[in-house]
DNA sequence: CTCTATTTTTGAACATGTTCAACATTGCGA
DNA sequence: TCGCAATGTTGAACATGTTCAAAAATAGAG
């Protein structure tokens, strides 16, 4: 009974790197299995035997890296205090991460449909979804802010939600370095936060009672 | 030099029927455009003859709903005044128009990537969105609301968006009914009604400015 | 080392979206 | 009515994601 050898987790690896060269050179749609197998100096049958489908490779590329970021994930977090640097940082960090495969991160989360694979809603990326949720879990409970009891217990799933937002017009923004991507984060983390302030206003009750609502309608109790 | 004759038409609609009979039976994935050609009766080469691709057919299908829903609309917008009862109005009928296709429009809105002619934002939808978002500026222009000068040329926009987000939503509900679909769409509506009126005052002024900012950045002059 | 079970590798085969060249039908001017 | 150009129809052919049975390499027990 041999157990997973070195030998065959090289292969693996050399497989993905070829993949993702190839998803760079070409795109993710146009790249072929038979491409990626050529390119790792492999036959077809050998990439489906280390990855079920196309698109497992891309999952594997965000788990790798995923991986990746955890260390510097934790390091910003070590070094802020304020929720805003907190969350500055960590959103930031992810942008860097994947900046020299951005448009590749669009296989991944171009799709909506929670019964697609490739979607960031799936339960093939439950996973990764947690883990990227978790992040979000501390930037927000070790922080200094006073949450409002209605939005606290769901923060870190809509901060996830507004990150990925971020990442999907990040992907497709085609302005200069992203400058518009840029803009947006800096103005509507900047909303967000001030949101939650004026959370605490009497007078703004009527608005947040029915988000309070929303929230716990959707999202359940917990 | 033979126009378009009746009988070509006839084909067509029978294609396009046949193919989403065959949509609502297996879904649009395991379709397949031999099974759809055979229930229309024609072969293979035909349908490609009268669609451009799969999608195309899809994007049929909406257009076709469309034409379908534009006197309803026009009825909608003509017997309500208020801002609330006309964006309620005209989102109500979509999801009517839509409900006994709602997993086939999955097909259509489940792609976000701009470059995927099934995107709502590719340019191949480009005059489906634009005949969807004038709806929206019909059920604005004419109604009885003061509105923020910073957002107002935006609002059309912002509310097709946000009918856009909400129809995803209903696409994946699985709730008995899409219960939660209503839900999300009576309170966010409310909120965002109510975040217009609050834009008046002064003393929200720190919030509404960056947004009035950010529109004007990202969507430009106009 | 030898043998066997396990892991790894191979490429043919299959299904399906799409293309295309050939064939059939139709409409119309003469 | 005849001939021809435009329109409509056909199915074979191709590319590509995926499956699978068979072959090759490998590890470990004896």
């Amino acid at each position: 009974m041999a157990r997973p050898s070195v030998k065959s987790e090289a292969t693996r690896a050399r497989i993905l790197e070829a993949a993702l060269g190839v998803f760079r050179e070409s795109g993710f749609h146009a790249a072929t299995m038979r491409e990626i197998a050529a390119a790792a100096g492999v036959a077809l049958g050998a990439a489906y035997y280390y990855f079920d489908s196309k698109n497992a490779i891309v999952l594997a590329f965000y788990q790798k890296a995923q991986d990746e970021m955890a260390p510097g994930l934790d390091r910003d977090l070590a070094s802020a205090r304020t929720l805003e640097t907190r969350l500055r940082r960590v959103i930031q960090r992810k942008f860097e991460t994947f900046a020299p495969n951005r448009a590749l991160l669009g296989a991944l989360s171009t799709n909506i449909d929670p019964d697609h694979p490739l979607s960031p809603f799936s339960k093939a990326t439950a996973d990764i979804r947690d883990r990227d949720i978790d992040f979000f879990e501390r930037a927000v409970r070790e922080s200094a802010v006073r949450l409002p009891s209605s939005v606290g217990p769901y923060l870190p799933r809509l901060l996830w939600l507004y990150q990925m937002g971020l990442m999907l017009f990040w992907v497709y923004d085609k302005s200069p370095a992203q400058a518009r991507t840029a803009l947006l984060f800096d103005k509507t983390l900047g909303m967000i936060l001030l949101a939650l302030k004026l959370s605490e206003l009497p007078f703004l009750r009527p608005f947040y009672r029915p988000a309070g609502e929303l929230l716990k309608a959707l999202y359940g109790e917990a």
